[in-house]
DNA sequence: CCTTACAATGTTACGCATAACATGTTACAC
DNA sequence: GTGTAACATGTTATGCGTAACATTGTAAGG
């Protein structure tokens, strides 16, 4: 593959000229310029980032990691973040936790070795370890969906507790007084403040407090499964579920389904988070949503301010609102009860 | 931040010997080692990649050029893909190009600058030179989901035509005789496959070729919508439409809600590929899918086979099968038909 | 005791582009 | 005609880790 020197030689002028011409700085003749770009094309020269990369330690590369691109959450944020990074010229790598905190140590130790820019973080678990390995390391780090007990970082995030506390004061309003809720890992912050939102409500709602059901557990699939079995085999019956996730709320579905439960004459259910906006065009759930992809761009935003800043600025916190969106899976409860 | 020689000198020995300590090569002795290592310890050293990728021209990273991380066809690819990455070390660079060639050939400019070891590409469009511009700079492509016409590369796929015949042949068992098809862009291998698959499908059924309806468009919803519309005004209304990726269905299905059509009672709706496994429980559309997981996770095995080998490999084109998933959107032509 | 293998550590050169500095040229003003 | 600014091009040093080679020390084998 052609060097830059080769380009040189070829046109008969120094290496420096060369740099001139593709990067458009500094004086350079007409004619030049001419014999350099011809240079170039014959030779079908592509310039190769890693000499200045290595030299001023500056990828132009950013990461993201995030608990599982597959879920339609973390897909439209991710998306937010590579069209802001794009825009920037600026490309990103996709780092998957699945929720693991050895997984995702891994990931930013090879992150950090190649010497990236920035890191989108959504942290699994809440060892504050993590950030500050990364900020020791002189790269920035902007925090996505989910905050770290003292860690002194940017965050954006949504509003775990007010969403909660919209969707179960939803639930409650339709009459519901045994809201059973599935709820995520306990160390990470989104699961606890939405478990938060729910006990708020329940409260101001002045719901006796042994009617509260709380079923910790994991963002997943599987775990809204057997949370929903689990829930459904409680003394005092849910009449109503909070699925704290999409991927909860769907294994909630099946569970519900097979137990021959019907949404929402037998049972009502809710969930933090929705699916992909075309994904259906007349879904189903009542659901909390958080703007994900917004999250995803400004999140790019904050990061890259803070690549331009001289590392004196405030850290900051953003919140973004939740909207609740009713459907048809949450209705009043059956009249027997 | 400190350096393979801060190293060196705080535990008084040469990089060399740090060198051989942290990738564990060579002889080194126990004490040594110790010293070595409490060295890296104090300093809070990270080894810097960008050395080593200079010099020889490996950076350990993939991309993956894709129309949208947002259609979750693409998004279980690229979970595939990164899977298998990770596995081997290997960090993945995600790209949206949109379908847009110039955004494509944008993408690919930067990727050859950063000197990444491989490209997963889903072409946008049928030009046989962003493949040709990618080799010969000596990088590794693996064509994902579509082919380009006379391009000597690797490559993997769904059979299109097989899948659209199942799928159009279902339909036409049900009693159907006025199919449309809304395709994909006609420089799409993918989408003029599927039309062929149609095609075929028809003929072999002996229905007269005057009913064949197809409409050009785009894989987005948004296209999905206007050509839906566009055929429910032709002369002869179809019975059932075949929407050829599954953005371009839920169009479909807002459009056909918009002119009142029940599905399938009025009319039958049918699609190519799936939505998200489990973001609906009880999901409605009747689809052909196809393994994208296992998709990208095979094309990353290919590429990396292709970066251990020689060059010399013959290039090897992969089919994988489609499946018919027949649910609750497609049943018998309404009785006055 | 000498040879030989191997264990342990060190030295040097390399990869690529560019900032910083240096040199040379032209054109214009006075 | 000379000084000066702007234009045009070139030279050198740098960033970091490691392959390849070099050197020294040590233990086993004869």
């Amino acid at each position: 593959m052609p060097t830059i020197r080769d380009v040189a030689k070829r046109a008969g002028v120094a290496t420096m000229t060369v740099s001139r011409v593709i990067n458009d700085s500094g004086y350079v003749s007409e004619a030049t310029r001419a014999k350099v770009e011809e240079a170039i094309t014959e030779l079908g020269y592509v310039p190769n980032m890693l000499g200045p990369s290595l030299r001023f330690n500056q990828t132009n590369t950013l990461a993201i990691v995030l608990a599982d691109i597959t879920n339609p959450f973390w897909t439209t944020l991710a998306r937010g973040v590579e069209d802001a990074a794009h825009e920037n010229g600026y490309n990103v790598i996709l780092c998957n936790t699945d929720e693991s905190p050895e997984k995702q140590d891994q990931y930013l130790t090879m992150l950090l070795k190649r010497r990236i820019d920035g890191i989108l973080l959504a942290p699994a678990g809440s060892r504050k370890e993590s950030v500050d390995q990364i900020q020791k390391q002189g790269v920035s780090v902007v925090l996505i969906d989910r905050y770290v007990p003292d860690a002194t970082v940017d965050i954006i995030r949504g509003d775990s507790v007010g969403g909660a506390y919209q969707v179960v004061q939803h639930l409650i309003q339709q009459g519901h007084r045994h809201i059973a809720v599935l709820a995520g890992p306990k160390d990470v912050s989104t699961a606890s403040d939405r478990v938060t939102g729910y006990r708020q409500a329940i409260r101001d709602a002045k719901i006796e407090i042994g009617s509260e059901a709380i079923y910790w557990g994991n963002f997943t699939h599987d775990s809204g499964y057997s949370q929903t079995k689990q829930a459904l085999t409680a003394d005092q019956r849910p009449t109503a579920i909070f699925a704290t996730n999409n991927f909860i709320a769907t294994g909630a579905l099946k569970a519900l389904y097979e137990a021959d439960l019907r949404v929402p004459d037998d049972i009502s259910l809710a969930a933090f988070d929705d699916f992909l906006d075309n994904a259906t065009y007349d879904p189903f759930l009542t659901v909390v949503t958080q703007p994900s992809y917004d999250m995803g761009y400004k999140a790019t935003e904050l990061l890259l301010d803070r690549l331009d800043g001289d590392g004196t600025e405030e850290y900051r916190h953003i919140l973004l609102p939740t909207k609740l969106i009713v459907r048809r899976s949450s209705g009043p409860p059956p009249s027997q009860f």
